[in-house]
DNA sequence: GCGGTTATTTGTAGGCGTACGATTATTAGC
DNA sequence: GCTAATAATCGTACGCCTACAAATAACCGC
């Protein structure tokens, strides 16, 4: 073990801990809103837009057939609405609702806050740790992006 | 929302970003091990040194009750032990064998290799990234006293 | 139009983990 | 000694999610 691959095993693990340990709000999130995480997760991910079934499914990592019954469960609580696609009648187009949004922006407050030492870190270091971390996943970015660039 | 909280929002969600998506290893160390996440967690708590079944229990955030189950399928598979507390035979003291710490170190080499945009990263830059995370971990430290815990 | 494909839904079976209640063996307090 | 508390286990029920298989409706190429 060089001392590079020391130091890339101690960042990756302090890393690790900063996001596993005691910062993980998946539970908060859940009892906030009333719901399991992938249900707030499917909301999170329907914010920025409506999206089909099958690119909900495919966004959320999960089986399409599940994917029905959180979908269907949203749409049981008014948080989105389903409509069909004009051009493809076999789509079906999921859009957030107004109370969905508000639900979505509360999870987004909860899980996207950072821990409270990352606002005692100086503003200067900080953008440092920014731009070391924005130069990791450009990096991430740049060698997955090269063998597959999903439809 | 001011600049600061931006910046500290921003390192957070990129955090956030290297740690869950596509670095996350959990799959692949239940694959690699033909067993439950929290069966090769329990092996990498119980790697340095015996435990209780209660201070098990406690380290993995677990109900006693499967606790017991998820030691006795590590039993069967002989990759712990069990024996009486000497001194209070209401006790069981929970061993690892030689066998089960080289699952555990399995394990732990899966989940603790650091993603390759780590070692791509330039030695200088990468040592500033372990300072602020080292930083970032001390702080919460001080400020939460008494958490340790390790995913 | 016919046959094959695709998007979604329904249904079923099961694994994993949580939460409790009950049971047993043992220890500790009175 | 008797009683209360504790450690572990057993049992049960449930929630969440995965993985498939099958059904339905709509599309596409021919």
């Amino acid at each position: 073990m060089t001392a590079e691959d020391s130091a890339a095993a101690q960042a990756w693990q302090a890393m690790r801990s900063l996001v596993l340990d005691s910062n993980d709000k998946r539970e908060a999130v859940s009892a906030a809103l009333g719901m399991s995480f992938i249900r707030a997760k499917a909301l999170r991910h329907l914010a920025p837009g409506p999206m089909s079934m099958s690119e909900l499914a495919k966004s959320l990592a999960t089986d399409a057939s599940y994917t029905s019954i959180v979908v269907e469960d949203l749409a049981a609580r008014g948080l989105v609405g389903r409509s069909v696609h004009p051009a493809d009648r076999r789509v079906k187009i999921v859009t957030i609702t107004a109370t969905g949004l508000d639900a979505a922006q509360q999870a987004e407050r909860i899980i996207g806050a950072p821990p409270p030492a990352f606002r005692a870190l100086a503003e200067e270091r900080l953008a440092t740790l920014l731009g070391l971390l924005d130069e990791l996943l450009s990096i991430e970015a740049r060698s997955s992006g090269d063998s597959l660039e999903t439809a």
